[in-house]
DNA sequence: CTGAAAGCGCTAACAA
DNA sequence: TTGTTAGCGCTTTCAG
């Protein structure tokens, strides 16, 4: 085995400028790749700085500039929405953008409740707001730059990048609509969440404009869990009068919708039409492949990570920007026209 | 819409020495909750702090002190190991904790190529070692308190909180062996990751253990991923002898088993006995209840944040422990007795 | 092009 | 108990 070691000596920038034979000053300039400095210095400092391995101590750089590279990205701990392929689609697309600009990735789970410290924060993500729109405005009070994905603030001048969940939804039920049904459910998110609020509207709006009117029972409300989901096709599907057709607000809760289906007989796409909302890989797998609106999650993290650089730059000038990413119908398997069924 | 505020001019430690009519050093130790300040400058300096909203700089703080409350959190940029239920569980356990402890958490999705920068990193938690042991070696050279998780590293001198995934995978199929099953197959996870070798090592070693020995094709090796469990399955269903039970080394692959099953007709429990492992929720739904081996990942996180935090706070003598936990077989109905299927 | 020196905001001896 | 002061490691004028 072997043993750790001590705590190394840490070298600073002294030791580097002694070696070298120049002045702090000028190892300060040759690591911030600044000015010019001689050939002959320099090349003497980048040989101290390797022999010594030497690596600037971040906070002493913090201190004297007053800048920081520390993003934090804050999540509620909501426990819908943390158990999401959403939640890891966001991380991984925020992380590894952090990790390539150089950008400190700091966690949050925050329970909305906290205000916390916003010290030493060079830029702040948030995302989705849900219970905690003074933390928002405790930031943007800071003047720490800031953005918020998944959710568009109007109220607020912030930078803000959402996805057009109502227009991904009305175009998914208009898909249905288009393809003759008329008796469509749908099972919501968690409506406390915008995406799933927005998705419902969507829904809402595709049958008025096609004056399609449905028993209140055709819509369910759930907390986005599989749990719930079963519940609500178990509902839906023993309706005296059922849905041909069911559009849900994420690809897991279809995915359930559709073993409901099958243990209760009624095929897919034959008897039941079903159209998710995420393009969760998962959808691909299983006897039908699922129809979903596709979501640009890692393009709105990377987004967000890239326009916040920018902000903390310092270079672009504050101008507030909403953006609203377009979805996309991917049209997979589990629809069928209703005149084609053999119902 | 409200204006976003300039940067506030900020407020350092001398604004509310001044304030509260005392030198810096009486509100120093006051927010270090240190000695006794004495009662009237006590409450002038908690009033002062109030007043001007003060924060204390994170980066002087940690300049002065040389200590940092910073944890990073190493989780390798591996698409199979990212993708999954065991990344959000930990990220979720690890994140509240620190939160709760007021721990800053860093992330870094790292490539397993680079070295990255250890400076102002006050801790480590590496989640997997996957072709990242340099990285290891480096923050264990550093000096810095670093601790692995989900890995059981015995070369080293490191504190590791592991797994057993050995034991678990053995208890399974030893539980399929009591049932009557003797053509037990294996759908392993990635080789490459240390649960998913010991899963199988556990597979083999209760076969061994009962005299059981399979041809070659009853063991197929994956990725993790839904695609290969489906075509794993299809392959081990399709034998001219095929399995009567097959143990995955994930939920999510079982689950893919089950609809494969499904789809060519083959009843679970009845036909084919099925374990995971994972106890994912998501193994609850569907019209069979998945038995599956029952991994403490959220204790394996938040154990490790607790013994970090020890470390880190040097109260602790670095005693190296390395921690095994045990798992738990989760029966629940997605298996049966061979006798009593009607084969 | 380079060095000296004044901070950045805070902590921690050391005195008082 | 409290204040004074010397750094922590680095950046950044300002001279030279």
């Amino acid at each position: 085995m072997r043993r750790q070691k001590e705590p190394a000596k840490n070298i600073s920038i002294k030791h580097v400028a002694k070696l070298a034979g120049v002045s702090i000053s000028t190892v300060s300039r040759v690591i911030n790749k600044n000015s010019a400095v001689k050939g002959k210095n320099r090349t003497q400092v980048l040989e101290a700085v390797k022999q010594l391995n030497y690596q600037p101590s971040v906070f002493a750089q913090r201190l004297a500039t007053g800048k920081s590279n520390v993003v934090a990205l804050v999540i509620p701990r909501y426990e819908g929405i943390f158990y999401s392929f959403y939640a890891l689609e966001l991380i991984r697309g925020i992380g590894t953008l952090c990790e390539a600009l150089k950008l400190d990735l700091l966690l949050h789970l925050t329970d909305t409740k906290t205000s916390f410290n916003l010290k030493g924060v060079g830029g702040i993500i948030f995302a989705d707001l849900i219970g905690n729109k003074h933390q928002l405005e405790e930031a943007l009070g800071s003047g720490i730059p800031t953005i918020v994905i998944n959710n568009y603030v109007d109220h607020l001048e912030v930078n803000c990048i959402a996805i057009d969940n109502a227009g991904g939804a009305k175009n998914a039920v208009k898909y249905l609509i288009g393809l003759g049904h008329r008796l469509i459910a749908h099972i919501s998110g968690d409506l406390i969440t915008q995406a799933a609020s927005k998705r419902l509207e969507g829904y809402e709006a595709a049958l008025k404009e096609n004056k399609i009117s449905l028993p209140a029972e055709f819509i369910i409300k759930t907390d986005y869990s599989r749990g719930q989901a079963r519940l609500a096709a178990e509902k839906l599907l023993k309706l005296s009068r059922p849905p041909t057709a069911i559009f849900t607000a994420s690809d897991s809760m279809a995915l359930e919708v559709m073993a409901v289906a099958r243990e209760l007989g009624v095929r897919i796409p034959e008897d039941l039409s079903i159209v998710g909302f995420d393009d969760n890989p998962s959808g691909l797998y299983g006897p039908v492949a699922l129809t979903t609106v596709r979501q640009p999650l890692i393009k709105m993290a990377q987004e967000s990570v890239r326009e916040l650089s920018l902000l903390m730059g310092g270079t672009k000038k504050p101008i507030t920007k909403k953006t609203i990413l377009p979805t996309e119908l991917i049209i997979r398997e589990s629809c069928q026209s209703v005149s084609s069924s053999k119902n």
